[in-house]
DNA sequence: TTAAATAGGACTAATTTGGTCCAAATTGCC
DNA sequence: GGCAATTTGGACCAAATTAGTCCTATTTAA
């Protein structure tokens, strides 16, 4: 299927929840469980992970919550992504020195490093703001990626 | 992670080997197996898969085997991905008819229409030819995408 | 007829993922 | 000071997916 994890999914969907309100306050996980219907253990765990890697702030205690952590406009769709499943990569081979033990397979690295600098590319093209309801329609998405650069 | 499965990756590096061969003459899944140094029964059901999807041509019998069932340059790595995990889409909204019960989802649904098409045509645009060896550094990857236009 | 292949499908083991829970620490408020 | 509302950190389990193997049937060339 190739697909993203559910949890970084429902962890685009929260981020994407608290972009949408009023950002002179803070969300609680009980909050944001009701809004999106996400189990609370479970968005406790993903706002924890949020916060951990700096992409919300945290404040404990009562009158506590969460927030972003820089402005909707500064977090792009690949920073969520990596925060949950590390380095954008579609396989093994173009993060880490190769150790592969096919020989094959080493002559499908470099192509594969491509491969994988557009999909990050683009990720990284798409602001969180830009998945908020406030800018639907709006025709942002102008991703203008060009590989044609030596290599 | 977000990655392809270790047998999607496999099967790229079979399709590979297969692309890199003599194309007058056939390929046993064993000959395969010894030269990737993937395990026979796997390649086996790699081959299945490969040759049920019509990227190769399989004969039976003795003297029988695998070859490509067309040139390795119609061939795209979409077309191999798709061959082991369906459609090319990092969530499910994206695929089919969305059914998500966040309604916040739902606005992220747009974008991630963007970002998928943007990978699906990253991959799309790389052949198998591409992949092998013949045509290291020949600057082929050429991917010039451009998504300003209106949606 | 036999040997060398592919075809199809069932099955198991390993790994990853999703989801839950508990105890501790922090903070605001009465 | 004490209570209630929160986040924090980590352990834990269940479910789902994936990787890998195996067996039997079918086809074909020599």
């Amino acid at each position: 299927m190739m697909r993203i994890n559910k949890l970084t999914d429902y962890g685009i969907v929260v981020m994407t929840r608290i972009a949408d309100m009023d950002q002179s306050r803070v969300n609680t996980a009980r909050e944001i469980s009701e809004d999106t219907r996400i189990p609370l253990p479970t968005v406790t765990r993903l706002l924890k992970t949020l916060s951990g890697n700096g992409l919300l702030d945290s404040q404990r205690g009562s009158q506590g919550g969460y927030s972003l952590s820089k402005s909707s406009d500064d977090i792009s769709v690949a920073d969520i992504i990596e925060t949950f499943e590390g380095p954008i990569a579609l396989t093994e081979c173009s993060t880490n020195a190769c150790e592969c033990s096919y020989e094959t397979k080493c002559s499908v690295e470099e192509p594969w490093q491509k491969i994988n600098d557009t999909v990050k590319n683009a990720l990284e093209g798409i602001s969180l703001n830009e998945m908020t309801g406030k800018n639907q329609n709006e025709g942002l998405l102008n991703l203008s990626m060009n590989y044609s650069g030596g290599m």
